[in-house]
DNA sequence: CCTGGCACTCGCTGGGTCGGAGTGCCAAGG
DNA sequence: CCTTGGCACTCCGACCCAGCGAGTGCCAGG
């Protein structure tokens, strides 16, 4: 069955590629792999192949490259995810325990991922969108100085600092405070705001430190930035890059800086499949055209509310790294879970 | 005066490498510096600078390139630091002034250092050493289920879950929070850790909840992390340099996931100058033997109690860093000051 | 002490050669 | 019909070599 040798040959090109970094000739390909077929063969698949858009050579008598397409079908069809090894699962187990609070699980998922795949590693801080509020305090810092701070159910603690007017005693403090936890407390973060926003936009006269807490309580939960925030680590696997410093490293380090741009990155395929593959120029960004992100979903429960993953060169190591990721999304989640 | 000149020519020679990045020679530092003199006098002088070490040539017969003492000497004698520009001291204000918490300041400062000199910026967090306690708020997540919530006058919020054994009712919480704000509110860190230790240290039995809530109190002070956390921006200025990929960009690459490396950086001299320049290879770190830091203290008052600066290559513009690190430093002493 | 002149050094550039890896094609064999 | 060995061809990359030019050091004269 010659279409069954075909895609042996397609894996084994990939395969050699990813791991010497260069065009790989037929000869040497019977030789690493038991293909147990002769290179003339193996020409003949190569040709056929190349007609078909899964390889390509950077030059007339030259070994062949994988095309974007080419690892596009290796990923979807020629590997499978290999789980990870026992002594992996426990490495990562332990690392993300030993996590304190919210901030600390991602920070070390973004170490725990850049060393597991030798990548640069992005994981997203759950989005506050979903999250429920679990508490709202009220601290007199001064007579006029109130801090207002927002605890929700993912753990984030968002802050606020209100200048009041006038002077505000103790018991109005505490009814203050009894009064937006009513209103608040446990609801999702639109309806918090939705009940918020109401309790002021009544027509009757409104207190203005009611007014004033309220509106800066608004302010911390529509604040878009916490949507938007991601975490970058393992930038110094770039320096593994090599060559092709112009046309990978700087781009991509350019893009690291715009958190925008890795969020989009990240998230370009947010249903379906737990584990999503951007391979080359399947995207918008033209100068990311080789490199390419390995990313899923993770979150409490079953639903994914934010994503991590992965972005390195187009040749890269597939199975490993959608085997860390996935292996890393699954951790995260489960701590989030128990949290 | 021929001192004074061969000063003015290392002057030249600095700011036209740094400019060009290629050795300069005598022509044509006498034609784009008008020094009023032929090649020949300042080859003599340049004879004279190699001689004393500050500068140096790649190979003979080839320009002079500034060694590591000869910018040292330029950074120390050679140079004022420029103040910024008018429009650039608002933009520094209006950027920094937008922020809306401590780490909002954090990430505005590295944005805008990153920003300002082209170089990678590091702004470390505000120690928590030196800081006080503002508020201490528990929250019953459920019967058994206890946050506590730490609120330092930074602004810094630190959170931790605490399990108790037994439930607790609302009275007993608010116990709970009275004692420990009146034995820490206000004091240093240092202080409410000893005033909390004391707490449950005395030979009394102590209830099992006070030992569980003092001990996360404990734990969240004691952290270290705090102390060690920094921010890095800016990398993908590291794209600028262009040539001297492997010994300048890889090691600072990796240096910069090495936190700990980048606060010895930032902290070598904490004491005296304002502002301290450290130049290639004065400092134990070989791999870095061609980047250079300017660094600063900030905080509020007169004390410096955390730093930032930047970090690029020994062949940089002194006077211009010097200047943004600077400013940047005071302006966010000044939010400090009022927050 | 500065300056013009002069011989010298040495890295860089461009052209030309050569070897080797790899290909495509073809004819023969299973 | 697929596979295989053979063979001519292509083309990259390494190597060598000469010429150029920027820059230097030194010296003698002002």
């Amino acid at each position: 069955m010659q279409e069954e040798r075909r895609l042996a040959v397609l894996r084994a090109i990939v395969e050699d590629y990813v791991a010497t970094e260069e065009p790989v000739g037929s000869k040497a390909l019977v030789e690493r792999h038991g293909l147990g077929v002769s290179p003339a063969t193996v020409r003949n698949d190569m040709a056929a192949l190349e007609d078909e858009g899964y390889i390509t050579q950077p030059h007339t008598s030259a070994g062949r490259v994988p095309t974007d397409k080419g690892y596009r079908l290796f990923v979807d069809r020629l590997t499978t995810v290999k789980p990870m090894s026992q002594a992996e699962r426990r490495a990562i187990a332990s690392l993300l325990d030993g996590a304190v609070d919210l901030d600390d699980v991602v920070q070390r998922s973004v170490r725990l991922l850049s060393q597991l795949t030798r990548q640069v590693a992005i994981v997203q801080y759950p989005t506050l969108s979903r999250s429920t509020v679990r508490h709202i305090e009220l601290v007199a810092l001064a007579p006029s100085r109130l801090l207002v701070v927002l605890i929700l159910s993912t753990g984030r603690v968002e802050q606020r600092l209100v200048e009041l007017a006038d002077d505000l005693d103790d018991a109005a403090i505490a009814d203050l405070r009894a009064l937006v936890n009513r209103v608040a407390n446990g609801e999702v973060i639109a309806e918090a705001n939705a009940a918020l926003a109401a309790l002021v936009g009544t027509d009757g006269p409104v207190a203005p430190a009611t007014q004033a807490v309220v509106d800066a309580l608004l302010d911390a939960m529509s604040d878009h930035r916490s949507d938007e925030r991601i975490l970058v680590g393992g930038a110094a696997n770039l320096a593994r890059y090599g060559d092709s410093f112009d046309s990978a490293v700087r781009p991509l380090l350019e893009a690291l800086e715009e958190h925008v741009v890795l969020l989009k990155l990240l998230g370009e395929a947010t249903t379906g499949e737990p584990i999503t593959v951007r391979i080359g120029h399947e995207g918008p960004y033209q100068q990311l055209a080789s490199t390419s992100v390995v990313a899923a979903g993770y979150g409490p429960g079953e639903e994914a509310f934010a994503r991590l993953g992965i972005v390195g060169p187009t040749r890269m190591d597939y199975p490993g790294s959608m085997a860390a990721v996935r292996a890393v999304a699954r951790y995260v989640s489960r701590i989030l879970d128990e949290a």
